[in-house]
DNA sequence: CGGCGACAATAAGTCTGACTTTTAAGTCAC
DNA sequence: GTGACTTAAAAGTCAGACTTATTGTCGCCG
């Protein structure tokens, strides 16, 4: 599922990075570079490569004669996929369904509408064919593979909008959908209702009707709020 | 303006982060470590470092016996504050400026809904001495004052909306705003029109009233699309 | 002639130790 | 108490030696 990591850094950083956006060192922690490479057992080279990443990501904040400082969660860069990913998988998990939820319905709504004046046809062949293994694993606890096309469906829709920043969306619904599956209603099968309105975007992207592309994907989207207010209130 | 380098990666990352996103080294060109250090004169270690952080951001793949790759624009954090900055330093300016707002015309109508029911008081003040900010600055050349008030007004709402992933946009309003006035209209003064829904959007947030804080805040961001599309159609 | 496996060259990755620089904090005189 | 001065602690930097993964090549065999 996740990529393999590659060097020693990144071995720390699958621990380290958890751990902070986990809070097991909440903001204000002072953490020292030698310390932490004697915990990691690693060198202090691999260590400060690893502390830069996570200051990138705005986690961290290293200071001379200071140390390594966790930085309060506004400052975090939660755009981060690997920040995400982190997250999703910590304890806080509910609530970062949410704000990415929200997130998604203000979103995706304004990108089916771009993308059914945008879509080639190559992309809306893909919409079709993902609308339809939606359709034909919709019954029967085929849940594995009703999540590898809706994912699929909505990066579609994201990369057809033409812009840029709603594309680089894809992995985030991709993260939140797989939490859905995995998290909360593992043995039912999806809402049909839901079915059917991807197979409409579809339909309206196809025939180049923005308006309606936008509202079922509102509807869609508002769908998945629902869903989560229900099951984690 | 830009908070001061701390450490020398800092530094050669404020170089080699814009080169890239610049065009200066097109994806698929091939670095190496040492050729990087000489011409940046650091060591290695540091060298090293700076990698890490643009492997991070995803602008960069390093990989033994290869040297570090540049990858393909799709593959870039474009949501890293950072390369937003370098992208915006550089020459496709314009088109980037055209999907920052587009997001912005997604999000923002959502946000200020939002804000509308969650705004505390202290926010719905500060919304109020923003609006009356920027039109005691509308007139008479005083752009730098009214910037500073209208990005004021839109990182509050954003942090009002209650929903993190809309507040971490604030930095990224910030920066279009800035964009906008210091290369396109800097002789003019602001549209009256973007003034006056911008004290009406303070109003419908303080009277609770989501709906018409949402539509109002969608005319803001058209009014800026729309903008865009005459200035450099 | 084409594929397969061993080998060697290459560039990143890692570690270590010595040194420098910044800066928080303590100290002392006034 | 306030200021300037000193100290020490921690990150930052560098250089060099060594390790390891990867890839291209070359020769052998089918």
């Amino acid at each position: 599922m996740t990529a393999q990591v590659r060097g020693l850094h990144a071995r720390v950083l699958e621990s380290l990075g958890p751990a902070i956006t986990g809070g097991a060192y909440p903001p204000g922690s002072v953490l020292r570079m030698d310390e932490l490479s004697k915990e990691f057992e690693v060198s202090r080279s691999v260590m400060r490569e690893a502390v830069r990443v996570l200051e990138s990501m705005h986690l961290v904040e290293s200071r001379r004669r200071v140390g390594v400082t966790v930085l309060p969660t506004p400052e975090w860069n939660v755009y981060d996929p690997q920040v995400i990913r982190w997250r999703l998988a910590g304890a806080d998990r509910p609530r970062q369904l949410r704000s990415l939820t929200v997130l998604r319905s203000a979103v995706e709504p304004a990108a089916a509408g771009l993308a059914a004046t945008h879509a080639t046809a190559e992309q809306c062949a893909a919409l079709t064919e993902c609308a339809i293994g939606m359709v034909s694993h919709s019954r029967g606890r085929q849940l594995e593979g009703y999540l590898i096309h809706d994912i699929e469906f909505h990066r579609t829709i994201l990369r057809a909008s033409g812009n840029e920043m709603f594309a680089r969306l894809g992995d985030v619904v991709a993260e939140v959908l797989t939490g859905r599956t995995h998290h909360q209603v593992m043995f039912e099968d999806p809402d049909p209702a839901a079915v059917t309105l991807h197979v409409k975007v579809a339909e309206a992207v196809r025939e180049r009707d923005a308006e309606r592309a936008q509202e079922l994907t509102r509807e869609i989207t508002l769908g998945a709020l629902e869903e989560l207010d229900v099951l984690a209130p």
